[in-house]
DNA sequence: TTAAAGTCAATAGA
DNA sequence: TCTATTGACTTTAA
């Protein structure tokens, strides 16, 4: 049902042209699961989507991503990156066209790959995807060629206002766009997206250290609190999870390729953690009891569990008012207003636009340092967690500097073979052999502990809220 | 049901 | 423009 309606028929549309590919039916399918849509040469009825390059294979997607052999991510955004940006393509076009993804997917995936081993089959598409343009011969051409017509179409439109829709070629692209463009007067009920405030956004991430999964009391505290839906405090947690955990991902690739100059990547482990703290509230060992698939999960998370033992002794101690202390120091209700809220608690925020409150006078970041430690409650464990965070200079503000990519690993070579059938997979694929992790034992082991610990905690208070017994095992 | 993974799409910044 | 960020939503797994 959801879908985005666009990308898989546009994206699949311009693809076979592109692949000049007899291109069959293209839209459809939608109904099938995700966005990929039906897939055009061969014959799979599955759902696919043409492959731009090394074309026709006989070969799905996904049957290409499920036989491929462990790719570089990293290595792989690189390369897209210097292509992209050498030859003066946009993320837009490339996500469209041949990742059939939007643009700011695109740049959260160019600019944040997750290690082959973390990505599950539809999330290793794109890099599938992304290989095989990178190992087409002409990858740089037909994207230019799309441009071009992109251009032309758009040309047109102009002029023509009204009818233009035809000319086939450019209307791959341009028709699709042209749709989303804006015919529809969607002014219907669009809600207002919700952009927190810094304060707010600093008041969760206080809580989220103290309590990376907070109970749906403290979700629903904060909420009040800060004013914000329940909901959207519930997105934030979860946003913030998978987020934090990618960036360390990307410190441990980082780490990784840094220390051990040229081997092919495939960050499993390592860590070396870095150096920069910055989103000092990172990590919680939110992957240890990640994805069932029975991986250990390894490596990660470890930043969480660092500042939580750093600020309270013991680990064990999940601040039950982690939602209550971070607010204090920083609900910006503290001295805008009265937090009381009448209006439906859940809606309330929508009544007004985000922005407007908070900012307060002030900088957000006094209100939350100079804080007197509320600690009301004076709950030995919790209060000292909360002073740690709410005192915390650490982190806010350094949190943005989460830096860029940029080093370089080197790796993946990539051979770039041109039109083959499937069984090339190798010539496709072939290079990135290695790079299973290995090493960092070590260091992943001591993240390992941390993260279990979180989990551990997580589980507990699980138990505990619903009083079930439940067995632990150390 | 819950959490994670994946994306979309609005929008902030260059 | 184009890219980066991020709240919300959908899909997938447990």
């Amino acid at each position: 049902a959801p879908e985005s309606p666009m990308s898989s028929s546009e994206s699949v549309k311009s693809l076979t042209e592109l692949v000049q590919q007899p291109c069959p039916a293209i839209e459809t399918s939608k109904d099938g699961k995700s966005q990929e849509s039906s897939e055009p040469p061969a014959s799979e009825s599955q759902s696919t989507t043409p492959l731009p390059l090394s074309g026709h294979s006989a070969l799905s997607i996904q049957e290409l991503v499920a036989m491929s052999p462990e790719l570089d991510t990293y290595g792989i955004t690189k390369r897209v990156k210097e292509v992209l940006t050498d030859n003066n393509l946009g993320q837009r076009l490339f996500g469209e066209t041949i990742l059939g993804l939007t643009q700011g997917s695109v740049s959260d995936l160019l600019a944040r790959p997750k290690p082959w081993h973390k990505l599950s089959l539809k999330g290793r598409e794109p890099f599938v995807r992304m290989q095989l343009w990178l190992n087409d011969p002409n990858n740089v051409e037909k994207l230019m060629d799309m441009k071009r017509m992109e251009k032309k179409a758009y040309m047109k439109r102009r002029h023509s206002s009204v009818s233009d829709s035809q000319s086939c070629e450019s209307s791959s692209a341009g028709i699709d766009y042209s749709q989303g463009a804006s015919p529809q007067p969607q002014h219907q009920l669009k809600k207002p997206r919700v952009v927190l405030a810094p304060e707010e956004k600093e008041a969760l991430k206080r809580a989220y250290q103290q309590k990376p999964y907070p109970s749906p009391k403290t979700i629903e505290e904060l909420a009040t609190q800060l004013n914000l839906k329940t909901s959207t405090v519930i997105n934030w947690f979860h946003n913030y999870r998978s987020r934090i955990r990618r960036e360390l991902f990307i410190e441990e690739i980082q780490a990784g390729s840094q220390s051990q100059a040229g081997s092919s990547d495939s960050p499993s482990a390592r860590s070396s953690r870095a150096a920069h703290s910055s989103e000092g509230d990172s990590c919680d060992g939110v992957d240890a009891e990640g994805p069932p698939d029975g991986k250990p999960s390894g490596p990660e998370a470890d930043e969480f569990s660092n500042a939580a033992a750093k600020s309270q002794g013991g680990p064990a101690e999940p601040a039950f008012e982690a939602g209550e202390e971070a607010l204090r120091g920083a609900r910006p209700s503290e001295r805008a207003e009265p937090e009381s809220l009448e209006d439906t608690d859940d809606e309330g925020r929508l009544r007004a636009p985000r922005q407007s409150s908070p900012p307060a006078p002030q900088r957000p970041g006094d209100a939350l340092e100079t804080l007197p430690n509320s600690a009301t409650e004076g709950d030995a464990s919790t209060s000292a967690a909360s002073t740690s965070v709410l005192t915390g200079e650490s982190s806010y503000k350094s949190k943005e500097s989460s830096e860029k990519i940029s080093s370089v690993p080197s790796t993946s070579s990539t051979p770039a073979s041109g039109s083959q059938k499937a069984n090339s997979l190798q010539s496709l694929f072939g290079f990135s052999e290695a790079a299973s992790s290995r090493n960092t034992r070590d260091s992943s082991l001591r993240k390992k502990k941390a993260a279990n610990l979180n989990n551990i905690i997580h589980r507990l208070e699980k138990a505990a809220s619903r009083e079930e017994a439940v067995e632990w095992e150390f």
